[in-house]
DNA sequence: TATGAATGAGCATTCATTCAT
DNA sequence: CATGAATGAATGCTCATTCAT
């Protein structure tokens, strides 16, 4: 019944959006009353995070199963492997992820996402920590950090906009970004320290600006 | 008026969150009836983008100024000396910021902030093709709608999250991660052909998917 | 089976009051599916209804059972003990006399309470009537009716309200103004006749305004 | 506007009883949309108390203005008018009565009853204060109280319960019952002491049970 | 132009009751 | 008998929008 439910939720959202989003609605398509819904669930919102927190996990499940049969074999055929299959994953179900990451507030997706996020960059940043010649970056959390928010953002507008690029295009572009970050060796104009943080995404504000 | 009425919802925005960003609470908030509103507003999601227009468009000045001025010159400064003006410029109202990124529906936000990509996009690619030595990528526009994407989010998400990481060291990165794309010459595995638009943002899906 | 709804009825009362008192709660806390609950009465209603017909009997029979046993006895000690008994049942369980007189439309009070009212009334009418010497009243029934109507609020209000009146004053007024008015001889400034029926209580419209 | 919805909501309480009186049919009753009840009450308990407020209020003036009028005379008149005068006062409207008082938890009416019964309570104290010689019970207070609420009850439940008495023949055994009462001289059969409070009604708990 | 009272469709949620198992 | 999942009508309340003044 809660499965029932929830594919109903994401029935609604698929074909009318957030707005109809309503606990009638999503009963009502569900072939079952209001008052059921909430024996399942506590409220509207519960309902809501279940259907994102889902769609966000087999993302992550995809991107991250491919990335680690990839973390064997080195060079670029990994980069591309990996971005194809992000993409492939945020294809599969373009409507939902049209309503989920346009029509939802941000708020609504930040727990799953950085989830999402948290788990690809962990399996990044493990990698570059055993393979230190891999890159020339120093910092592998940092290093992680920045490759899993690009990478995400780039597949994310690719896959939303549609920009008159082609699928191969920007695989090969993103394989191109993460390939000439990992091996460029650049020092920062002032010198400036890099913090050494394992864990990045943690909100303590440690060493947010850092001494000349 | 409509000054008054902006004014009334930024400072809606700003201090209670989208949630409270009602047409009576911004009419209260300018000292001016609801009815009122509706003759300079034809509904309240026009209040709500003006809003967020003139957000971006403050952004995009800055950046947009920014980048101008650093076009002739060549090198790392020039990539790190834009990054810091977005960075700089996101946390100049970072209360703001965490409202319209994360409150608002993404969708409220797509015109102006595609426009700002654009702005950028745009200034990036005549340059790269008027300095077709800066880079080893084939297309300028493909290139510059990476980058854009790419340091957007970083940015981004770096003033929002505030991930222990020194801001320095994040602009080291996003200088990096740029300085290596456009250093980067790696062919795609298939030899996949990279379409040549110029306006890389129209909806149109010509040749989304390229021939082998 | 009976008796266990019953029971969790009444810890449901005392213990969250009325508004929580729904037939879930009820069921749960008598530890039984809601379903059984409606094999044993008719509706919700019913249960509440033989909750509070239970308390009203136990305090009935705490205060005839008083009553009955002094009304042999002559004089104010039989109005101070009555009194005395009639405020002890009431103390009883104050939290569910508070629920039940507080809480709970009076409506639902009525049928037991009036029967209280009338026991105690009739055996008072009674008593009267094979002693016309212990007052000088016209009609034992209204005497009855009087009697018990104020002495019942002045005990309920005192139990309720918690007045700064110490325990033994308010018995020692109830018992004066009871001794007070069985002594009482004073005619109706009109004459007016007063109506001789002995049941007091029923609903029958009979002679409501009298002939002068 | 206020009035109509007021008066919407007594016609409500008076033709359907409490349990109709929902904020919608209060609204449509008024003629009035739900929207706009909302702009002059903030929910519908305050538009229940203030109709409630408003009918113990009618009831107060009525007596409290008969008692104040009568409290030069003296003797028996002013104990039967005073009667008179609350029973016509709860005859007046004796539909909204039989709601207010039968249908509503005794909770809604506290307030405002407890209003009008030390309204008159404190007439009754000032006046027993002032001539001593009215009375042989030692406490004003107390007398006032114990005076008040028999009265009170015994008019309530003539009016709702209609038994078959005689209209002079309730209001003659009221004063019988006030008049014997005042003239009443009967110790404790324990010489309890009575408290001297002024203020009867507060609920502090001092002196609650009296030393031996 | 400016007002602000009035609107009313619509929503999330509850709970007494039923009935297939 | 007992169950408890399912019901669904009904409720209190919101807020974008309008329009007579």
């Amino acid at each position: 019944m809660v499965e029932r439910i929830l594919a109903a939720g994401r029935a609604v959202l698929v074909e009318h959006g957030y707005d109809a989003f309503s606990t009638n609605r999503v009963a009502t398509t569900a072939g079952v009353s209001p008052g059921s819904v909430y024996q399942y669930f506590p409220d509207k919102a519960a309902i809501l995070e279940l259907v994102v927190d889902r769609y966000w996990e087999e993302v992550a499940d995809s991107v991250a199963s491919s990335l680690a049969d990839r973390l064997g074999e080195v060079g670029p055929a990994m980069l591309y492997d990996t971005a194809d299959a992000l993409i492939r994953a945020l294809e599969a179900d373009r409507a939902l992820l049209r309503v989920i990451a346009e029509e939802l507030p941000l708020a609504h997706n930040r727990t799953r996402r950085a989830a999402l996020e948290r788990r690809v960059r962990e399996l990044l940043a493990a990698y570059l920590l055993v393979r230190p010649e891999a890159t020339s970056r120093p910092d592998p959390a940092v290093t992680a950090w920045v490759i899993v928010l690009a990478v995400e953002n780039l597949a994310l507008r690719w896959v939303l906009d549609e920009p008159p690029i082609a699928r191969e295009a920007v695989i090969t572009e993103m394989s191109a970004l993460v390939g000439g970050y990992l091996a460029h060796r650049g020092a920062p104009p002032s010198g400036a320290a890099v913090v050494w943080d394992t864990d990045v995404h943690s909100h303590q504000d440690c060493n947010r600006s850092a001494p000349p």
